[in-house]
DNA sequence: CTTGTATATTCCTTAATACGTATATACCTT
DNA sequence: AAGGTATATACGTATTAAGGAATATACAAG
């Protein structure tokens, strides 16, 4: 056993690639990765861009961390999550693949443009 | 009611995104797509290059073949299954990504030297 | 019409996932 | 310490998926 103390949540691994799909596979979590492509966001801004409960986003959030898909730092009360700043290839191609796609979704679109609107006008947290 | 007859198999409409990844999101399936993008297969094949129980391969191809993601044609008593001639841009970039990543991992590119081995030696089934 | 071969489907069990309600944790403010 | 806000987790439940064993279908050949 090693003396080093673990850090109390550690990030996970990259994941390989079926991880990789079984994350994209819900929309939810598919809308949450389109926006973060844009740029680190907070808990509070997810769910409002989202609409959706803050139990629902939260959980998502978990999954998409446990498996590496996102990391998460923390800053006062809040949470800011991106996607990880050197992804492994696949992870990168997807993601990429996942932008060129969202595209033509007119939902995800709209989750960007939302964005925008509350991130003009300032939101609930720390810039 | 139209009077015109469906016919009794009717191929499923282009999947969305998110039926993508669900089909994207199990190995074996992974695997057989990854086959797939060097053309047509029968069962028979795909079975003995997965190495895998005949049922398991038929499940899976049913599933991929209902959300549209491959498409069957029979001659006498084989199955051959593709990918469809002219996908969605979400599916053919997604392949396409699909392809890109495979090359990382082994287990693909080992059931494509299969592939080649088995049809060199030409197998059960007409050419 | 029987038999054989290739493939699909049904039924069952087990495990994974999604969502909501309620509660817990972490941090800040006073 | 006490209360408030942001976020996470536990628990119960309903849905979905995966895999195997057995059976059914479709076609070919006699």
């Amino acid at each position: 056993m090693s003396t080093v103390k673990a850090p109390r949540k550690a990030e996970a691994p990259q994941p390989g690639l079926t991880q990789i799909y079984q994350c994209l596979c819900d929309t939810t979590r598919l809308r949450i990765l389109n926006l973060l492509a844009g740029g680190e966001l907070c808990v509070c801004h997810l769910q409002e861009i989202l609409d959706e409960p803050q139990v629902k986003v939260s959980k998502h959030l978990a999954y998409l961390r446990a498996k590496g898909m996102v990391v998460a730092r923390r800053e006062g009360n809040w949470m800011y999550y991106s996607t990880p700043k050197t992804p492994s290839r696949a992870l990168r191609a997807n993601l990429a693949c996942l932008q060129d796609c969202s595209t033509e979704e007119p939902a995800f679109s709209r989750d960007i443009r939302r964005r925008r609107a509350l991130e003009s006008r300032n939101g609930c947290c720390p810039e």
